[in-house]
DNA sequence: GTATTTGCAAAATGTTTGCAGCTGC
DNA sequence: GCAGCTGCAAACATTTTGCAAATAC
C-alpha cells in the first residue's frame, strides 16, 4: 500500500512547501522505492529523472519528508542513515540482508515485557525499535 | 554484572592482542561505562587516563573489541556510531534519551510474531535487532 | 512580485589509511 | 629482536552552511 508521487507532493503543499522540479523528481524516487536507501542512492535515481538535480537538495528534502512523518530515517550497518518510505502509523521494519528491501510489519506484542522489566529496572519506558533481518523470497 | 579492565585486557591476549598502555586506557574507560558513548566521548574519557593517546588508537580498538564480542556497535539518532558494553550473549537495550545510560535486557518472545511474519511476506527471518528508549530512575 | 528554493562551492564533521618510530612480549 | 602497535598527518566520505541566481505561486 505506497503511496504515489502526488501524494507524496500533496503531503508537501498542505505543509505550505512548493512543489518544484527537483523536489518531484526526489519523491518520484521516493514514492517508488521499496528498499533502503542512502541519500547517495536516492540522488543517483533522481537525477535520471531531473539531471541537474543536487544531492544537497536530496538532504534537504528528506528532511523535509522525515518531519512530515512521510519517510523513516534508518540505520544500515555500514553507511549510517537511510531512508525508507513510512507504510504505517506504527511498524517495524523487515529488511533484506541481500538486497535492502524493507518490508512493514506490525503487530509486535511487547507491553509484557516491556512492564516487567520496566518493573526491574526502574525505568520509564517511552518507546523502542525493532528491526528484523533476514532474506526475502528473491533471495534465498 | 560488568567485567573489569583485567577481564576485557584477558579477552585481547587470548586472541593475540598485545596490551599496551594506549589499550589499558581505552579499556578502563570501556569497562567502567555504563552508557553509551561515541568514539570521540571514549576518546575524551580515555585521555584522562592516557593522555598521549590518539583519536585512531581509539577507532582501532574498538573494532578490536567488536570482533571479540565484547563490546556492541550501536545507533544512536545523532551521531551513529556509538558503543555499548556487551552484557549478555544475545540481548536488546534499554537506553536512557536523557543521560544515555544503557541497560541490557532479555526474554523477548518475537518468536511467534515472526514465524506469522514470515508466512505472509515469503521472507527467512534470520536476526533482529530491539532497542527501547525512556527515562532511567535518575533522569525521570 | 516576492519569499522560497536551488545548486555550487566551501566548511564542517566523522572515519580510515600510510607510514616512520616505538614498545610489549 | 621483531612483529605488532602507536600517533601523526593526510586522505576520504558524508553532511551542513553561505550565498547569488532561479522559480513556484
Amino acid at each position: 500500500m505506497s503511496l504515489n508521487t502526488d501524494q507524496l507532493g500533496h503531503e508537501l503543499a498542505i505543509r505550505g512547501y512548493k512543489l518544484t522540479a527537483p523536489r518531484r523528481a526526489v519523491l518520484d524516487v521516493i514514492a517508488g522505492m521499496c528498499e533502503l536507501l542512502s541519500p547517495a542512492e536516492i540522488y543517483e535515481r533522481a537525477r535520471r529523472r531531473y539531471s541537474r538535480l543536487g544531492l544537497v537538495t536530496v538532504y534537504r528534502t528528506l528532511d523535509i519528508l522525515v518531519g512530515a512523518g512521510v519517510v523513516r530515517r534508518m540505520h544500515r550497518d555500514d553507511g549510517c542513515h537511510s531512508y525508507a518510505l513510512a507504510q504505517a502509523a506504527h511498524s517495524h521494519h523487515l529488511i533484506c540482508s541481500k538486497c535492502n528491501q524493507v518490508i512493514e510489519f506490525d503487530g509486535c506484542d511487547l507491553d509484557g515485557l516491556f512492564k516487567s522489566v520496566a518493573r526491574k529496572t526502574g525505568f520509564r519506558i517511552e518507546g523502542h525499535w525493532l528491526e528484523a533481518f533476514g532474506l526475502c523470497p528473491k533471495c534465498q
